[in-house]
DNA sequence: GCGCTTTCTTAACCCGGGTTAACGAGCCCC
DNA sequence: GGGGCTCGTTAACCCGGGTTAAGAAAGCGC
């Protein structure tokens, strides 16, 4: 069986048939570390899933200060997906935090190949939901959470990222400075 | 037009008789307030549209403090939606703030209907996916706003409930202490 | 392999928000 | 229409995290 299908079906069943035309839709697209795939701006059109290799989600605001919303690796989708839901503008960078290759599908294309397909609309919603259950699941972890614990649950979450990842980004991610989580590092070795 | 089927179709269309199909599945619950629809530990076999009245979603740790996820209003969907999805047990309340109606919709039944329905597993995909961009447009506030902001951009998002929400529910929602809002409130209050 | 840039750490200082407590006002239930 | 509640406010104190800055270490491009 194809890996990616493997993937694809712990959300939900899909027919070899369907996942080889679903696969046709699918482009290569290469990204050197640190090069975006998206940028605030652009149009999005595409979804993709990672081959191979990190990317992170993040934004900036006036000042330029970031915020990370997601990393993702092998296996896991990657998109400017609410502003792709929304057919906006882009307001969010996508970027290569090591070489990466992407599976990228134009989102008109997959539609049309879902119109009458049952099969292809329920995998979408699945997908969806999944992407739903992991932001509440953030939800959850800023509004119960101190960053010491967020900081925990990360490392435990995503522990073959931890070495490609510079430690300001994951303390974007869990929401406080570069300073506050070098400090916070600093406790816990103390603690052991 | 039943003004439900308004409410729905604005988030993707959807054939008359399909609705009525679909309405037939939904249950009238009454609410008292301060009732609660559901609580941790419970199975949730349901979702629900809010028909008239107020609900909030919740959280409590293990020291007894609450987080707010959610509030709901007239025509908006309430559920524990993301345990609903995993099938899980309930880890939130749901509690009336005033007198409530609910139209309360088997998932199972609901599934049994849609499942060679193409229109509405669109139509559900539809609803997971304003889901999602709500929680991601959370998600930006909590990284990028400060707390005040949040207050105040709470307060533009739902004039309409500000009146029957208790303050310190609104603290919980933008994830401080009553005490904090206060303050806040205080400051904005000299500042004009 | 040299030099620059990026990353991490540490320190000092500050501020926002947490905590506790006390008080007053409103609401609700009996 | 009292007597408790629940609510909101304010004050005092504390602490975590923000800010700024400086220095050390590591990484990377050329």
């Amino acid at each position: 069986m194809h890996p990616l299908l493997a993937r694809i079906t712990t959300m939900g069943p899909l027919a070899e048939a369907t996942f080889a035309r679903f696969l046709k839709l699918g482009q290569e697209r290469t990204l050197a570390r640190h090069a975006c795939w998206s940028q605030p701006g652009d149009a999005v059109t595409e979804f993709a899933i990672v081959q191979s290799g990190l990317v992170r989600h993040y934004y900036v605001d006036a000042k330029g200060r970031e915020s990370v919303k997601a990393f993702r690796g092998p296996g896991e989708f990657s998109a400017a997906y609410a502003e792709l839901i929304q057919r906006r503008p882009s307001r969010t960078f996508i970027q290569a935090l090591l070489p990466t290759r992407l599976l990228a599908f134009n989102l008109d294309a997959f539609e049309a190949l879902a119109a009458d397909s049952l099969e292809l609309q329920r995998l979408a919603r699945r997908i969806v939901e999944q992407h739903f259950v992991s932001k509440e699941q953030r939800e959850y972890e800023f509004l119960q959470l101190s960053a010491e614990a967020r900081y925990q649950r990360f490392c435990e979450e995503r522990p073959e990222h931890l070495a490609h990842i510079p430690q300001h980004q994951v303390a974007s991610y869990i929401g406080i400075t570069p300073v506050a989580l070098s400090r916070i590092r600093a406790r816990l070795a103390k603690r052991r």
